[in-house]
DNA sequence: ACACTATGAATGAACGTTCATTCATTCGTG
DNA sequence: CACGAATGAATGAACGTTCATTCATAGTGT
C-alpha cells in the first residue's frame, strides 16, 4: 500500500472520529491500518507522539480546505468564501472533520507549539481581519474576537446541521453568512466608503 | 463530610477539568473524593453512569448560572444579560466550566436524553428567540441558528480570554455583546436590505 | 440500663481484562 | 547472503469492577 505512516495516521483519525480520543488504542490503530502493533513504533515514538502528529496533520487539512482561493476578490467576497468553506467543511461527517472537533476542545492540549501552528496555518484569516481593521471598515476588535463573532458561527451552525438538530436550508445559510459579515462591519454614513477614524 | 455522592461527583468534575474525560479513572476519583474505590459503586452502577450523572449535573449548573434573572426587562436587556452571564461563566477556570467544555464536544455522546435535558434547561433562551421572532424584530432563522450567531461567540470569546489568547478589556466585551445583539436584529427603517445608510 | 444482634455503609485487596510498549524473530528485497 | 522493515507474542502496569470483610450504629429483649 501507500506510505505506511500515513495509513497509521488515517486509521487513528478514523478511530478518534468514531469514539473520541478516549477510544484510541494502539491495537485498534494497528488493526485499522492493517499493520502489526509494533510497526506503529517504527514511525512514532509513542502514543502521545502519534496523537500530536495527527493533530498537526488534521489542523493542516482543515486550513487547506478552508483557505482555498482565500485571496480572490474583495474583502467581502474573501470573507464569505472562507465562511462558506468553513460551513461546508464542518458539515461533513469525514474522519478529518470529526477528529478535528475532538482536538479543538481539549483541556491541556493547547500547547504553545500547537498554538504556533494554528497561527501560521490560519494567517490568511488573520490578515483578512487586519486589512479590514486598517481600512476602518471592520469593527475595532482583536482579530480573535472578530473570529469568534463572525467565523465560529459557521462551525457551530455546521455542527448543528450535521447532528440533525436543524434542517439544512440554503437561504438560511446565506442569511446567516450575510449577518455574520454585517455583524463586524462598521456602519458608515455613506455606504462602501472606508476609513472611519474616531 | 457532606453528601458522599456529591463529593464523588465533584472529584470527577475536577479530574475531567484537568485531564479530560480520557484522564478519568475510578481510582483517581476515589482518591480525590477521599473514598475507597468500591464505595463509588454504592452510588453509581458503573463508570458510565458516573460520567452521565456528572454530565447532567454540570449542564444544570451552567443553565442555572446563565439563566439567573433571565426574565427581567425587555428583550434586549434579557439577551444581553444572558450573553454577559455566559461570557463571565465561560471565562472562569472552575472545574464545572472546564468539565462542561469537555462534555460539549464529544462525538457519540449526544444521546437523546442529554439533548432533551439541554432543551429543557435552556428553554428560556429558546423562548427569548421565539418571542423576538414572533414580533418580527429578530431575523427569521431557526432558534439554534440564532444561538450560533449571537450566543456562541460569548463562549468562544470567554475561552480565548481564559486561555490567555487575548487580553480582557471591558469595552471590547461590551462592543462584542452589542454586535451580537445587532447581528440578529431586523433593521426596521428604510434600509432593511443589504445596503446600509442612515 | 445493659447485652446482644442486625444492619448496611465503607473498605481495599484481588480479579480479569485491556492497555502501551518491547523485542526476538521472520520476511522481503537488492 | 545481508540488512532494514515488519511482525506479533510477551510483559507489566493500569484499568474497571467485585466481594469478603470490617465496624459504627440502630434495634431488640431482658
Amino acid at each position: 500500500m501507500y506510505n505506511k505512516q500515513d495509513r497509521i495516521l488515517r486509521a487513528a483519525e478514523k478511530i478518534i472520529a468514531n469514539g473520541g480520543i478516549q477510544g484510541l488504542s494502539m491495537q485498534h490503530v494497528a488493526n485499522e491500518a492493517g499493520v502489526a502493533a509494533g510497526t506503529i513504533y517504527r514511525y512514532f515514538k509513542d502514543k502521545n507522539e502519534l496523537i500530536l502528529t495527527l493533530r498537526r496533520d488534521v489542523l493542516a487539512q482543515v486550513a487547506e480546505a478552508i483557505l482555498e482561493d482565500h485571496d480572490q476578490g474583495n474583502l467581502e467576497q474573501r470573507f464569505k468564501r472562507i465562511w462558506m468553506k468553513m460551513y461546508h467543511y464542518g458539515k461533513q461527517r469525514t474522519p478529518a472533520n470529526l477528529s478535528y472537533e475532538q482536538y479543538a476542545h481539549l483541556p491541556e492540549s493547547n500547547t504553545d507549539e500547537i498554538r504556533q501552528i494554528e497561527l501560521q496555518l490560519f494567517a490568511p484569516l488573520l490578515h483578512l481581519f487586519e486589512e479590514g481593521l486598517k481600512q476602518g471598515s471592520i469593527q475595532p476588535l482583536h482579530p480573535r474576537a472578530l473570529y469568534a463573532l463572525s467565523m465560529e458561527p459557521a462551525m457551530t451552525l455546521a455542527r448543528a446541521i450535521r447532528r440533525g438538530l436543524i434542517e439544512y436550508q440554503t437561504e438560511e445559510i446565506d442569511l446567516a453568512c450575510e449577518l455574520c459579515w454585517q455583524s463586524i462591519q462598521v456602519k458608515t454614513e455613506q455606504h462602501a466608503k472606508g476609513a472611519v477614524r474616531t
